[in-house]
DNA sequence: CTAACGTTTGTCCAACCGGTCAAAAATTTG
DNA sequence: CAAATTTTTGACCGGTTGGACAAACGTTAG
């Protein structure tokens, strides 16, 4: 390998790809439930069932590893509120966009984590992506809700802190699962949550808590 | 000093006292933002202005000092919750305990992502303090909000989603700071976005989102 | 003053951790 | 097959970290 596969156009041979997965999809596992500096390099490797050093050809430094992850995390993660679109009535959309959210605290708790765990840690290496893509989607979106509101179409508010409390109520199910199931105890805990979280966030962002009449 | 320190009476003088509380304000800074495993001895040592062994006269192991943090913080965290109670109008009383989560979450940012990591990390120090105590109390509180949904007093819900609901939107504005400020940018993202949170919060939580008529 | 007790510090250590390196093993290529 | 290239591993290294310890320093009571 004469490559230097971190480069802007890393050429990569089948055992390579399939080997960077096999370490990413370990050090999602580590990270996400241990922060990054509390996983170690050996952790991550055994989970992935290779040596350190073997985990250390594919990617040279720890922090690879964790920037690598959170590049693809992002896409993935920002999917939802991408979709969220002026077509459609905005009641039925706000409240898919909900239901998206909260699918993908139950299907990608791991991944929700390791975001969570960034930004505790005041973000320091996604900053300037928080800043500049982040920013612009949100602000782009925020234009589009604004429109419903002029159109009526529902009731006016701010757009932003919209969106964070639709962020904050459907993560917490994953970023804050162990207290969730804690609290609500061995029965009611199980995998029916997630369908009663989903009617009750519905109820709230549509009608509140004011009594019908 | 013959005493043990930890035991079940520790007896302190004045000087324990006072260095024990400098050193657990110094580890509240450290801890809440780098977390526990992310956290060294001599960072809070120098943090507490003394020497790591002199910190370690205080304090035998790294995790009595986090131990004592958590217990401390769980007392004062769930005040607001504690105060939830059944005397006055109910709208009122869940939009006043709205009010005082808010407020913790802008005037005690350091104990909300120390509380955060510790869940996010599967919370192994306090599981069963959430499964006895905390659980015990919101099955209290839910009792108590159960109670004003059969007097037609609120609509009817979850009790444990809607406490859920207001544990992560006030939360959030502390664990996930930087992202909040990112996203509102320079002009928004000052002081004032506690009173933009708590007006939004607070028409959410009332009447959904809805047009009026 | 001085003995007893509480406090502080410099020094040290063993474990851990991220990362290197050279050499062996496996695989691909001619 | 054999040469070249890629992959894997054991051994090793320097720096950091949590913690131990004894000696020095300070304080207080008799």
């Amino acid at each position: 390998m004469t490559d230097t596969m971190e480069g802007s156009a890393p050429r990569r041979t089948r055992i390579q790809q399939e080997k960077r997965e096999l370490i990413l999809e370990a050090a999602l596992e580590v990270f996400s439930a241990n922060g990054f500096r509390g996983s170690t390099i050996d952790q991550i490797a055994e989970a992935a069932g290779m040596s350190k050093p073997n985990l250390l050809y594919y990617f040279r430094r720890k922090e690879d590893i964790h920037e690598t992850l959170m590049q693809r995390l992002l896409d993935t993660w920002l999917a939802p509120l991408r979709e969220l679109d002026d077509i459609g009535d905005p009641l039925t959309e706000l409240r898919s966009y909900i239901r998206r959210k909260l699918q993908m605290a139950r299907d990608f708790p791991r991944e929700s984590r390791l975001f969570a765990n960034e930004i505790l840690q005041g973000a320091p290496r996604i900053k300037p992506m928080l800043e500049g893509e982040l920013k612009t989607l949100v602000d782009e979106k925020a234009a589009v809700i604004k429109g419903w509101m002029r159109a009526g179409k529902i009731a006016r508010t701010d757009p932003w802190h919209l969106i964070f409390s639709i962020w904050a109520t459907t993560q917490h199910y994953a970023d804050f699962d162990v207290q969730v199931r804690a609290v609500l105890g061995a029965d009611r805990g199980g995998d029916g949550r997630f369908e009663d979280a989903a009617r009750f966030l519905e109820q709230l962002f549509l009608d509140g808590l004011k009594p019908k009449g």
